[in-house]
DNA sequence: CTTCTAAAGTGGACTAGACGAATCGAATGG
DNA sequence: CCATTCGATTCGTCTAGTCCACTTTAGAAG
């Protein structure tokens, strides 16, 4: 190892033409055009697969919008998403957006896999598998799967086609408050479904959200999986030292 | 629209790739080698392009890793981080491991942009920007780029030459403690140098975290930009309802 | 037997181009 | 004047290939 013990990090081309695009994307205002995929190759001296890597990371990235048949133009700010709190009805009223829920699919079926684990079914057992769309005033915002034990909360799916509010019907059906949940937070890539559904392309990259909640005695109550879109949120969580 | 009113995503050819790579995946074990890429081309019946965008993709999801020269191989489970604590140190600490860092540089310079306006710095004012790797276990985390006011903290920099905590070096120099934190996640593609100081390719996904530190009284401390492997970490928060 | 070297094989980066799908606007017909 | 059609233009997907960097391994040289 050399004595300056630096790492020279080498700049593939298709990072060039990010670099250019990105003072461009500085210089003008949300909503405006930027040349087109075949420009780009032909003023950078490159080739439109080059192009399409720069521009699909600033898109990832929130920075770009694609339209096809339309052309590249400069995206909004992002919006940023408080994690606080357990509810997505409390989360979208506390940023000030009228929460609702489309309900693509719900079913009961045997308990398996990480679900099963996390929720303590016992072998054998059913859950419910419960898909919704998240809107935020009508904007699509995530696709949510909850599992929840058939066992403890009999008739829940009839309950969830008059509220949009799980957290509520599970309060005010079955008299169940979770109080202490977990988060995971990690990065995937947009499956065809959750893409189309969310307006995005498959293989965006998505923030996905695992939320395992449970009673104030540690007894789980649901399994959450929620896929949003990495270019339009960051999430935002508070935090205080213990003790 | 329809009745259905359901939206009937087309699966581009690499996803079907995609999913044939997953069960093959899920059939191993970490560390088992898979097919070249230029024998998936063959099988499958597609180019190179899409079978390495596929692989991409899976890399990304933290399911695969690439060696260049020598093959493709599954990945070990991702690793999950908790964001309670405040301290990097302290975070490592509560998985097991033991934190370390290495200083890449440390300048002061002149306030400017996002953090000079969250460190609430006057114009003209002077600020610390410390940039270090973070490691676990001397296997290298994330990097960090820490921005402090250097009328709060005279001769910060010495200290930290010292003490691989900034927090330590806070308490026990400057008598601050921080006490709360914003916390903002969001998903970037890495940079050629952040890539190579963590390991991975320009353009990974990765996983960004901002935060932003107060003192009790509500005077911020620091704002830190760390950049983790995306492929490697969940993240995991524990939230509780507060009243 | 050990060490070195060269070749083969791997993933990494990039090119040039074909065709499809969606958009938009201009020409056309009513 | 309005609505429709159609074609040009845009991005979306996929192909086939080149050249490079790095690893591994087998063979040659000592």
């Amino acid at each position: 190892m050399t004595a300056a013990d630096v790492i020279e990090p080498r700049e593939p081309k298709y990072y060039l033409v990010k670099r250019h695009l990105l003072e461009l994307i500085e210089s003008l205002e949300p909503g405006a055009l930027v040349p087109t995929e075949r420009e780009l190759t032909a003023t950078l001296a490159t080739s439109r697969t080059t192009v399409r890597q720069a521009l699909g990371e600033l898109v990832g990235e929130g920075r770009l919008v694609r339209r096809q048949g339309s052309g590249t133009y400069v995206a909004e700010p992002k919006m940023t998403w408080p994690l606080q709190m357990t509810s997505f009805t409390e989360q979208a009223a506390a940023n000030g957006f009228v929460a609702g829920a489309r309900l693509l699919s719900a079913e009961r079926m045997r308990g398996t896999g990480e679900a099963a684990t996390r929720l303590r079914l016992l072998p054998g057992a059913y859950m419910y598998r419960i898909e919704r769309l998240r809107l935020a005033d009508d904007t699509p915002m995530a696709v949510e799967t909850s599992h929840l034990s058939v066992a403890r909360f009999p008739g829940l799916i009839k309950a969830l086609r008059k509220s949009s509010s799980l957290y509520r019907v599970l309060e005010a059906s079955y008299g169940v408050i979770p109080l202490t949940a977990e988060e995971t937070i990690e990065t995937r890539a947009a499956p065809p479904r959750e893409a189309a559904l969310l307006g995005t392309d498959t293989g965006a990259p998505m923030l996905v959200l695992g939320r395992h909640s449970f009673e104030a005695d540690g007894t789980p109550v649901e399994w959450v999986r929620s896929w949003y879109r990495g270019d339009r949120y960051t999430f935002v969580a508070r935090l205080t030292t213990r003790g």
